[in-house]
RNA sequence: CGCGGGGUGGAGCAGCUAGGUAGCUCAUCGGGCUCAUAACCCGAAGAUCGUAGGUUCAAAUCCUGCCCCCGCAA
């Protein structure tokens, strides 16, 4: 059971593993996105799809019928990654064994949704991958296997996430092979020391230039690919702000003055550097809203050599920070 | 019929509302200058303005069809 891109990563390698039979994929159902509306299947349901797989897509598992028809599979055990619905006890005791879940974080802390991105936000040198018995409550269930992952200074949610998908796999075959010899190990959570990862808002992506150079890099690579980290340029001549999507980059060097936060400060080396609170931070590239992405010395030819790049950011309304 | 942005020399933009000279910052090439810089100064080359029609004396600009890119939303 599972969504979107890393359950069908995990849903992957137990395939190519061959050490279970996968009597059904559940997945939710398809939903309208993309340009024009049109109805996507999601990640774990296209792979299902190519591999001959039944795919069971209901709304939620509220009605008997729901229930009934996947304890009609008796299976043995539940595997469980980035579902997105909430399985209820009733759903929980069907499998033989135990329902296991695969979450992205060490547990207990980053309890739920964004585990991957809160991590980085707050600036976390370590992660790594849970796989626990489930309960009813959320990411509450003991331990049956833990692994640790370091994360780079410059790892963006997306690297860390496609590295935590490939060590859930390999967690779960590990867990599924030890469950048939029987040699498991339950472990229960300290819940004393649960945090939770809530789901991240639109607007958290936003970049504040008033913060620190680190602070703005964290939150740039924990936005980075989804939903991306953005901000707003005010250019001189120009009525309404540029709203951007930065790149990763890294901090600068530490300013020297007073120089307001937001500013931009010109060219450096390729970057585009841009004043925070302590230091100024070298963007590699830009987005800016509608285009394409275009690097530092091409953004800054098109947008800003008429006004001697004397723009500087601010909020949606064009107010200077 | 979800909402919206865009296609202009090699790159990124302006010009379009009120049709009439191809603009800006770069890159490239030639020359000069400099201890040095996102260097600087002089000069040159390079564009059938996405595409097909329409309106007009005249269309990058106004109208219509089509193609291609992209964002939001989910």
């Amino acid at each position: 059971m599972g969504t979107p891109t890393i359950a069908a990563i995990i849903l992957q390698r137990l395939l190519d593993e061959n050490i279970v039979n996968i009597s059904a994929v559940y997945t939710q159902p398809d939903r309208p996105c993309g340009r024009g509306h049109k109805c996507q299947p999601s990640d774990v349901k296209k792979l299902a799809l190519e591999r001959d797989i039944p795919v069971y897509q209901p709304v939620n598992f509220k009605s008997q019928d729901a229930i009934d028809e996947l304890a009609a599979f008796s299976p043995d055990v539940l595997l469980v990654a980035a579902y997105g619905l909430i399985l209820p006890q009733a759903v929980l005791d069907i499998p033989q064994l135990m329902p296991i879940n695969v979450h992205t974080s060490l547990l207990p802390k980053y309890r739920g949704a964004a585990p991957i991105q809160r991590v980085i936000l707050n600036g976390e040198s370590v992660s790594g991958v849970t796989i626990m018995r489930m309960e009813a409550a959320m990411d509450t269930g003991p331990v049956l296997l833990q692994r640790a992952m370091g994360i780079g200074r410059d790892e963006t949610a997306g690297e860390l996430h496609d590295g935590l998908a490939a060590l859930g796999g390999r967690l779960l075959i590990e867990v599924l092979q030890r469950l048939v010899q029987g040699t498991i190990k339950e472990l229960p959570q300290d819940h004393d020391l649960a945090t939770y990862a809530a789901k991240i808002e639109k607007s958290e992506a936003e970049i504040n230039w008033s913060d620190t150079a680190l602070n703005i890099h964290n939150r740039i690579r924990s936005m980075s690919p989804k939903p991306g980290p953005f901000f707003f340029l005010q250019i001189p001549g120009q009525s309404t702000p540029l709203r951007l999507i930065a790149d990763v980059g890294l901090p600068g060097e530490p300013l020297e003055g007073d120089i307001p936060p937001g500013q931009i400060l010109g060219l450096k080396d390729g970057y585009l550097a841009i004043a925070c609170a302590d230091r100024s931070y070298l963007l590699p590239g830009v987005r800016p809203a509608g285009k394409k992405h275009q690097d530092a010395h091409a953004f800054f030819c098109g947008y800003l050599a008429k006004c001697d790049g004397k723009a500087s950011c601010c909020g949606p309304e064009g107010l200077a920070e």
